[in-house]
DNA sequence: TATTTTTACTAGTTTGTCTAGTTACTTCGC
DNA sequence: GCGAAGTAACTAGACAAACTAGTAAAAATA
């Protein structure tokens, strides 16, 4: 019964109203500019979508190649990133979305594999800072060290306009993005 | 009360250098070339990384605004993107990288809470295919549609050009995310 | 000074994954 | 055709990691 032709038909239903003004002062607009511009649409959301996979699938590597859960290995990732700065677990918390009770085994675990240490605030007694490890450092850096330095030079080569356009493109994606569900019905 | 909401704006790098001072008459490259082409670079990526965390913050929101867990949520997303195709449950472990064991139990969620049903593979009697219900395709449409209108609505406008850098980039950035850690030593 | 808030923690529960093994069915080799 | 091997989905039990609720100590505020 369903064949596979079945899938072309709701992937391309109409997802915004198509514009039938098909004449423009300037420059004449016909069918297939349009018919051009829609299909230039759906590839960029498809070459983000596929971004996305193989982004998703790197993560799951990484977590399995260093024998972690996704949010010990976010947590590091984002205090190696801070570098020196003094990190309290309430921040990670809040970063992670998680109870603080949850950030605590989750340090835990991580002070208990060598990769983290806490230190004590001076400051406010009832906190602590978090660190991580110069080993954590080097492994985490050996991990995804290398894929940084080639997305680096992935985009070394741009011009200035390609630059624009893609920083365009990614600003308005995340302003896309936020506020969904920001008021849950 | 964990409000986690507001994810890690805090750090708002120099997002975007307007440094526009390039005198390069017959090739020559100057100093101030280099640093923007760097700051560029650096632009380009810290704009993928807010876009990251926006994209994190937005599938968080959803999964607590639909009282459900990530494979779940992603599930049904392909579900419904497959629209009338025919998927196997071994499909879908393979797509989120977990056992059939898990998919069997994740399965059973989503039927028990009327979000797919099971149908029967006239085919091959060992197997099954799942497919999402009209419900929940409603659900997930009300709650995602918008941004994917939205998202649509930002590119639509890009000229070939822009296009084809947004594309180009999100292609080398696939490339360079693929093979980390394929092998772990 | 007394009260409220904040921070990190502990205890116990729930959720969702895993491994191991089962059943039913299909495919392959003879 | 028939038996062996392979495959798809499922069940059972164990475990990991999140959650809620509540505590103690320190800081902020009235």
């Amino acid at each position: 019964m369903k064949t596979a032709r079945d899938i072309e038909r709701s992937e391309s239903a109409p997802v915004r109203p198509a514009v039938r003004s098909t004449v423009d002062l300037a420059g004449y607009w016909y069918e297939a500019d349009l018919a051009e511009a829609r299909a230039r649409s759906r590839a960029v959301l498809e070459a983000l979508r596929l971004y996305r996979a193989a982004e998703m699938a790197m993560r799951r590597r990484t977590r399995e190649s260093m024998a972690m859960g996704e949010n010990e290995l976010l947590v590091l990732r984002y205090l190696i990133r801070k570098g020196d700065a003094l990190v309290r677990p309430v921040e990670l918390a809040t970063y992670l979305g998680v109870s603080t009770a949850s950030m605590t085994a989750l340090l835990d675990r991580l002070e208990k594999s060598g990769h983290i240490t806490r230190v004590a605030n001076p400051e406010d007694r009832r906190s602590i800072f978090v660190r991580a490890t110069a080993v954590t450092e080097e492994e985490v850096r050996g991990t995804l060290g290398e894929m940084h330095e080639r997305m680096y030079a992935a985009v070394e080569g741009m011009t200035a306009a390609q630059a624009d356009a893609v920083i365009g493109f990614l600003t308005r994606m995340s302003a896309a993005v936020d506020g969904v569900a920001v008021e849950a019905r």
